[in-house]
DNA sequence: CTCTAGTGGAACTGAGGTGTTCCACTTGAG
DNA sequence: CTCAAGTGGAACACCTCAGTTCCACTAGAG
């Protein structure tokens, strides 16, 4: 049904998946009076698009999800070394906003339509390593799925340190790639 | 009150401080009957040592709080360099276990007794920091907020690792310093 | 203007969590 | 044994939230 609405109906939608990423990511047990107030609209209008609210959070789940599939295709997974290229994700990735808290603080949400923080990593980001293993830009003795946790964590303290202290996101995205490349990149000293 | 208690009173407020961190860890808007049966106490039980939520949360927060201190003066701060110490207290806050959730899942909850990712960091890691910077083994680009709020989300990615893909603690451990270091250290290349 | 789509407020029901009281049970000390 | 401490279950009132229904309001199309 979503696929059909036009003008009003599509906007109002929109207001509402955008406000519940906001305040879920914040507090996933937030009221959906909560959700409605930042979205601007009154509760009821609310239950007459998702109603109930599992309805919302699947809606929530297939919003963050084709943002993420977005983020992911803006990196280009496959160009360049393995290094360049998990720096590139983690810029794309930093883009989502307060996406990054929803998925970090409640990750079932997003877990059925795609797989994240569980089982790891995808594929795509599994070959992305294996390369920058194989090129020798990321350090050999850090296995997919750690680098998987590694990042996430990383894009959500950055987002935390973005949204608490007021510091420049730019800045902060520096800061972020500065510190995930030196955590990856191959030892110096080590054999 | 709580401090002339024995015995049997002591044992099983401690068993609930202990299933509380647990289970508010893994969720933070947990009804209070989960943390009774976490405690394998009952409801009213849970009531005679904590009349109201915010009591127990208090009191998580002063047991959470304890439990910090005594790993941060194991780590002893103040020696070696920079970032060995830093490497130290990722050690030491890594045998928390639980706690990590608790304080990266709600960091409201301790942040009355300790604050820790609201105002960056408390004195003693700045100074540890700082030295680092001076001694040349902590990159001089990194600021000590950044490095705790790095720290934080490392360890907890690490715990959930472990949790989560039933991953050695250990290996994880050595996984999480090495990622940490490399992260830290100054670069080679840089100016 | 009229009609309709979209909206929001008010009020209700039901479910679940909280906080309280009361009573019965177990266990260890004397 | 007796007594007291500690405990757990049952039942209750209260509150918040979810979900529903009904009605009034507004804005745009005709």
């Amino acid at each position: 049904m979503p696929e059909n609405e036009r003008g009003a109906r599509a906007r109002t939608r929109q207001a509402i998946l955008s406000a519940a990423i906001e305040v879920l990511g914040q507090n996933p047990a937030a009221a959906l009076s909560e959700i409605a107030a930042a979205a601007e609209v009154g509760r009821t209008t609310l239950h007459r698009y998702f109603p109930e609210r599992s309805d919302l959070l699947k809606a929530v789940a297939a919003e963050g999800s084709t943002r993420l599939d977005r983020a992911t295709a803006s990196a280009r997974l496959d160009e360049g070394s393995g290094a360049d290229a998990l720096l590139r994700l983690c810029r794309e990735y930093f883009d989502l906003g307060s996406l990054l808290s929803l998925i970090f603080t409640d990750p079932d949400c997003l877990s059925d339509a795609t797989p994240i923080l569980d089982d790891g990593c995808d594929d795509r980001f599994s070959a992305m390593i294996d390369r920058g293993h194989r090129d020798g830009t990321i350090d050999i003795a850090l296995p997919a799925p750690w680098l998987s946790s590694l990042m996430w964590s990383q894009l959500y303290a950055g987002w935390s340190y973005v949204s608490q202290h007021g510091a420049s996101r730019h800045e902060v995205l520096e800061l972020l790639v500065r510190t995930v490349d030196g955590a990856v990149a191959p030892r110096a000293t080590a054999g």
